[in-house]
DNA sequence: CAAAATATTCTAGAACC
DNA sequence: GGTTCTAGAATATTTTG
């Protein structure tokens, strides 16, 4: 009941804690990598690396799926698959086809599987909107921001994205107001339906 | 009987949020909608109405994505298919299988298709503070302050103000959160004194 | 033609295992 | 850490006023 609505609204509250993320070098890659470089190794039509082996192509998703993801891992589903991928911070790099590329993901590199670590965000109160707001925060307080800062294009960029930006805040306050316009229509109804209840029982 | 009134609550809730926007009823189905079920009408072994007719199944992921997806699509994605579903209300219903339900979307129920729309927030009371369009932007973007931006000088003087002004409005944000949340709680905290005097006068 | 609605793509959140 | 299901976000593309 009313506890509920509280649960389910400020649960995030309760996993507010402060993150002590530590991306140092790992002694030993991550199963998943260790797996899906082992799988280029095949030399397999479905899946290889590309011609400057610094991506891997899926050439045929569907027998990926039914063939050879099942003999590494624990599904045949190309989407989780693929949810690992972006997980370890691997980018679709073409529209055309379905090639993924990590820095120190490379053919004969095996030895930089350790570089590559799981990206991992605490819960955090804040809706995402906010957090990319404030990562930019702390990026234009940095010293970077000054060198950058005199490129006329690099200006005009900013200029533009802050724009955009702003349009998307204002947006955001207006939903809010409606937000709670309602909420406040919602708790005037709820009183009176209540009120009636309540003279029903007398 | 607690429950019972939560559930009249928020589900008003849920409706003023999006009277306000679009969810008259339609005349004609989503173009998306109309397609998954003209497909589901070839009677293929590869994707199909279930036993009750009540949800459908995708038996062969790969043959529905090579060969029925870019017969009704744009694409051949099966991941594309399951976005365009999730972004109408449908569930997959079965760890098992590919299958995925809609309360109205049902065999031999064509008529029903308009009653489905596009999910703009979530079912959830709260926030998500996103975009729902808003027409208060005219202000922003004219061509006049593109040309006046040409100045190197100015650019840097907008761009600082904008940042002031994202500052301002990122704060307005926060306070309006706040607001909602002691809304919602004054709300639940009012339900639940309603609910146990309903109780004593019992 | 501009603006809104819908579609497609890529990535991430969150629950559960 | 892995798997699953769903949603966020950015673009495309189409439709509409």
């Amino acid at each position: 009941m009313g506890e509920n609505v509280m649960e389910l609204n400020f649960g995030s509250l309760a996993n507010f804690s402060s993150s002590s993320s530590s991306p140092k070098p790992l002694r030993c890659p991550a199963p998943f990598l260790l797996k899906t470089y082992d799988l280029l190794e095949e030399h397999s039509e479905i899946v290889s690396w590309n011609e400057q082996g610094n991506a891997f192509v899926v050439w045929s998703p569907a027998e990926f799926s039914e063939l050879t993801l099942p003999r590494y891992f624990k599904h045949n589903n190309f989407s989780s698959f693929i949810r690992q991928l972006n997980t370890y911070g691997f980018k679709k790099i073409s529209s055309k086809r379905w090639e993924f590329q990590h820095e120190k993901f490379q053919k004969g590199c095996k030895h930089m599987l350790v570089e590559i670590s799981r990206k991992k965000c605490e819960p955090s109160v804040f809706p995402s909107y906010l957090k990319s707001c404030s990562e930019e925060n702390a990026m234009t307080n940095s010293s970077v921001e000054e060198n950058i800062s005199n490129n006329h294009e690099l200006l005009m960029e900013e200029n533009k994205n802050l724009k955009k930006e702003r349009l998307k805040l204002q947006m955001q306050i207006e939903e809010c107001k409606t937000l709670e316009m309602k909420l406040l229509e919602c708790l005037s109804q709820y009183m009176d339906s209540q009120q009636n209840k309540a003279r029903r029982l007398c």
